[in-house]
DNA sequence: AACGACTGCCTACACGAGTAGTCAAGTGCG
DNA sequence: CGCACTTGACTACTCGTGTAGGCAGTCGTT
């Protein structure tokens, strides 16, 4: 297996992918700070995800800069692709399920929702599957 | 904090919820035996999912047998939920970019996307009761 | 009564993730 | 020149989860 990226991993990460490659002390400002976290822990945190291959880092000025090799929208479809495979045996159905009875969407969320079956539809036709 | 379910859990979970209550030997051998588990191990977790509140037992017949307090579906929409929370921020749109860009939806999954949009669309326009 | 299988349960270990203390080295400032 | 501040890195501790060993009690069978 890969890694495995914790919660609170990938909230560094994607931070870091969000505003730019950074150095430490940046992220221990930027994101530590609001959290409570020791410069030391962010330290930690982006070592290991360095360690996991999600960031990469350069030496600029006597500095590391942090850079994260993906962005913020690709993390988050991993995290999501990682979870319908682990947790729900890759089956999205229980994510329909969630989405149609226990969460309200937004108009906004609703009408992304339309565009993907839209998208999903205009695929169908031109793929040629089976179809019923 | 309330419950942290680990996958594992949440499989043995769904097991016992979908295939009615049963006794640690059962749960050893239609769930942990074709997973390589221990008796033991599928114990240790049923314990644990009995402490965490998921599951309940009842001694019949000089045996325990553990019973799911939820149903397969809620457990899954529960973790769905969590994840959505915990992981996306309370967001919903990885989910829907992962479902557009990333997976290959059956024409099951589209249809069941197709109604959810319906139902949507319905409580958009009437909200008020719940219409099945 | 002895034996074996089945059961409940306590204990334990490994690993990842979350979190932080602390130390050594570099740089700027008074 | 020496101290404060910043940075990089190592080390460490706690918890939750995954996994299992081993012991003691129960009950049917011989």
């Amino acid at each position: 297996m890969g890694e495995t990226i914790g919660d609170q991993e990938l909230s560094l990460l994607r931070h870091i992918a969000d505003h730019g490659p950074m150095t430490v002390g940046d992220a221990a400002a930027s994101f530590g700070a609001s959290r409570g976290l020791a410069r030391s822990t962010v330290l930690t945190m982006m070592e290991r995800l360095r360690r996991k291959g999600s960031l990469s880092r350069k030496m600029t000025d006597g500095v590391f800069r942090y850079r994260a090799l993906a962005s913020s929208a690709e993390l988050l479809k991993g995290a999501v692709h990682r979870f319908v495979e682990r947790s729900l045996d890759g089956s999205v159905s229980p994510f329909l399920a969630y989405l149609s009875e226990v969460r309200e969407l937004s108009e906004q969320e609703r009408q992304e929702l339309e565009r993907v079956l839209a998208r999903l539809d205009a695929a169908r036709r031109g793929d040629g599957g089976g179809g019923s």
